[in-house]
DNA sequence: CGAGATGTTGACGACCCTCAAGTGCAGTGG
DNA sequence: CCACTGCACTTGAGGGTCGTCAACATCTCG
């Protein structure tokens, strides 16, 4: 059995699983799925899932572990977001050829791979109907998830940055029935503050801060969430 | 006719007619579109399209003006986006039953109105497909814009935020052919400030600082981009 | 024309970025 | 098992950026 350390969601949870839904089947070794369905592929720490600027095909959906994607601008890199499991990498590629990040593991986990290039051919008309449908909320979902972030990233200072930062990943994770109180931080500090418009010395002095202060508990990549509404209260003002 | 300083999309370049031309209807006058279009309402400003927390049953398809959504955090309430010509106001509602957002008028205008739950009954499956295939591209391209929104947002310095800004504004309305090098900023320096997480005196003295530097030429709302690749530069690092 | 909203300017101080030095930890090879 | 190497992380000092406050200017619209 696999360490407690990585996370894996639930089948009932896993955005495959409501996808399998979709299709009108439950049971998870069905055949006609397993066409464009590439099950729980193991993947490597820092394995890439897809590279900028390939041509777009698959989405993946994250069944445990976690990813992050990177955006190139003039040589530098710039990290765009974190996944974590039972959430779709790729998706904001669809409608497009090419993918615009690039993105790879952050821990071992495993992965769903869909042929998002085949469902046309796969699936009855009925079928893509309803896979297209639940798509288009994933994505819609998706778009709200990014609002949130782009609204906790502009806000003004690095304390509501990271508390908001933090209350975000607890509840993506408690959306998938993952603990959210006490969990793993899968992303070094410096993608945290990259990804957070701040440097990392300020990042480890904040998380040192609101320990100090008994709102969470932080060692090394752990985290423990000790007063969550404490720590919402500094950034919903 | 209406005078210049409200930029209207071309028909082929509004988000509305790609919809149309999806639908396999290339007049704008067609009778079964009807059924679930309301085109070219006027809107005035400040006029509310949608409400936080009302039922979820229409998407709006910017035709000319613009539109800002906010959304409240305890009484407090911040600028969530902004949407020009051509763009697709509620897409991000999709699958859940509430708005989350108050999206209104930021000036004159008008908007078509599609009745997004009514799809499924007013088209065939063929059809159905080819909308749903459009409003999925569609909603993965603002997930894109969202994801470009957030880097921006998060960047260090009020300068690298605001330039960022200007040049995407500059590079949505350049997307539906709309003049991108002088246009006018419909919101207020404070809603600027508020959507980038600065101070709007911060606003001010950045863009005043940009045009004493000859990037900008701005006159209370009337900005023009004297030089775009300096201007990228600044965040393009 | 007047009143309220919106925008502008200046002074000051806090916050956070930069730089630099040092510590701890993971993975590798002996 | 242990030393070694490299990378992630931590801590401290100093200075620049930007937020706050307050006064004033300008714009908008009845």
């Amino acid at each position: 059995m696999q360490a407690n350390n990585t996370s894996a969601v639930m089948c009932r949870n896993c955005a495959l699983y409501q996808t399998a839904r979709v299709l009108g089947l439950e049971t998870p070794d069905c055949s006609s799925l397993n066409r464009i369905v590439l099950r729980n592929h193991p993947v490597r720490k820092n394995e890439v899932l897809y590279h900028e600027g390939e041509t777009f095909r698959y989405l993946y959906l994250i069944h445990s572990g976690s990813c992050i994607s990177n955006a190139t601008m003039l040589g530098n890199s710039r990290v765009m977001g974190f996944y974590l499991p039972g959430e779709i990498a790729g998706i904001e590629n669809i409608g497009q050829n090419t993918c615009n990040h690039t993105t790879y593991a952050l821990e071992k986990g495993s992965i769903c791979q869909l042929d998002f290039s085949s469902l046309g051919e796969a699936l009855s008309k009925d079928e893509l109907i309803n896979v297209q449908k639940y798509l288009l909320g994933s994505a819609a979902h998706h778009a709200r998830q990014l609002q949130w972030e782009r609204s906790l990233t502009g806000m003004q200072t690095a304390e509501q940055r990271i508390a908001a930062f933090l209350v975000n990943i607890a509840s993506r994770l408690d959306t998938r029935g993952l603990p959210a109180r006490q969990f793993r931080l899968p992303m070094s500090r410096e993608a945290i503050a990259d990804y957070l418009g701040l440097a990392m010395e300020t990042v480890i002095r904040t998380l040192k801060n609101l320990q100090s202060r008994n709102l969470i508990d932080i060692k090394a990549k752990n985290i423990e969430i000790i007063d969550e509404s404490s720590l919402s209260a500094l950034f919903v003002y």
